[in-house]
DNA sequence: ATTTTTCTCTTGTTTAAACATGTTTTTATT
DNA sequence: AATAAAAACATGTTTAAACAAGAGAAAAAT
């Protein structure tokens, strides 16, 4: 059914991370090996990987490989790792009029337990930052966005800049090294933490 | 300071654009004539327009033209083209247990006139699908979600993929053809459409 | 005049080769 | 043994060439 060769080994491999037959953490054969294994150049395994990274399935590393920053356990799809960070909505007041700012209300650095591994799909063990930030609109709190941002990925970063829009520090300092951010916008339910800073009248 | 040509190019063509040198709608040079002018490979030049055309500056047709879906008068980042869609929400909601599902309120063409123009960076004259759902979660309506598509690209579709997530529908039907799509989401200051299905409680 | 065919221009896919650069292991040197 | 150089292996960039396929214009046939 896929047409072209890039885009069936593209999902062969997507497949075996999803099936768990490459371990996340491991890193995928070497472009040398899948040539082999798929009787193809280098450059239509290169675009297949290609894809797989700009999903947020893979890193490449220079020199070292290309590492699987995929949990085998999440079937969900990988979109919402991507992207969607605070400059969108940055972007959208501003078209639309309405001032938008975050605050940040928590920013710790912490091992990932089973219970976070579970629920984040990041392997345990590895350590994240974890961020929290209130984004206010005109001036009233409206959700609360949670970030866990792999430390072994991100490298350095403190509050100030977080405070700012996330992505305009991943897109001047990292590179394209955004898609492995996994995020996640709790708009609802408000948790014991988040109610302190939400002012949700009686909608909650 | 870009270390690589097909950086240069890049960012080159994306100046082009953002200026108004190219103008929306209108096609780029032809990858022929991009190797002359930047005097480079034609895998340099379509790598180049590769990381255009994900970031949802172009948009290649086949056999036609790489065509320039970006308004030079929006200096804002199109991050917020890409796939933010619906689906990222319903995945966030199987993973927090809670249900998310939209209703659609509004399905139109229409055709972008000043105003719209100016609001959403679409070219004026051109027909758009006006789609507006809105969102329940656990069956409490949450936010409206406004989104302006470009009929022609995306051609037919109808009220009732509309209900389901809109991502669903592009990637399966439409391939790539995802990161033409403008969406913005309205999660603020209910307009009197939004506030007859919009449960605001105190809110508003 | 209308239809059909052909040609040309466009983007899409694939291969091959060369060189650059980062990382690790092995070897040689001290 | 410790250090430094070299080799091996990884991904990153660039070029060249060939063929496929969509789109549109020009030419040929009816």
């Amino acid at each position: 059914m896929p047409k072209s060769k890039y885009e069936q080994i593209y999902k062969s491999l997507k497949k075996r991370i999803d099936s768990g037959e490459y371990n996340e953490g491991s890193y995928l054969p070497s472009e040398n090996t899948l040539i082999q294994i798929y009787d193809c150049s280098r450059n239509t395994v290169r675009r297949a990987i290609s894809h797989l990274t700009m999903e947020g399935y893979v890193q490449p590393h220079h020199g070292k490989g290309v590492r699987i920053i995929h949990s085998s356990s999440d079937n969900q799809p990988k979109y919402d790792y991507l992207i969607t960070d605070a400059e969108g909505v940055y972007a959208t007041g501003k078209r639309y009029g309405f001032s938008v700012r975050n605050k940040v209300i928590a920013f710790e650095e912490l091992t990932i337990d089973e219970h976070l591994a579970q629920k984040t799909g990041f392997p345990k063990g590895i350590q994240v930052y974890f961020i929290q930030r209130v984004r206010y609109i005109d001036d009233v709190a409206k959700m609360i966005d949670t970030s866990l941002l792999r430390k072994d990925v991100v490298g350095q970063m403190n509050e100030k800049i977080a405070e700012k829009s996330l992505f305009n520090y991943y897109s001047k300092n990292l590179g394209m090294e955004i898609a492995t951010i996994k995020r996640k916008i709790t708009m609802v339910e408000a948790t014991p933490l988040d109610e302190k800073y939400l002012e949700l009248g009686d909608f909650n």
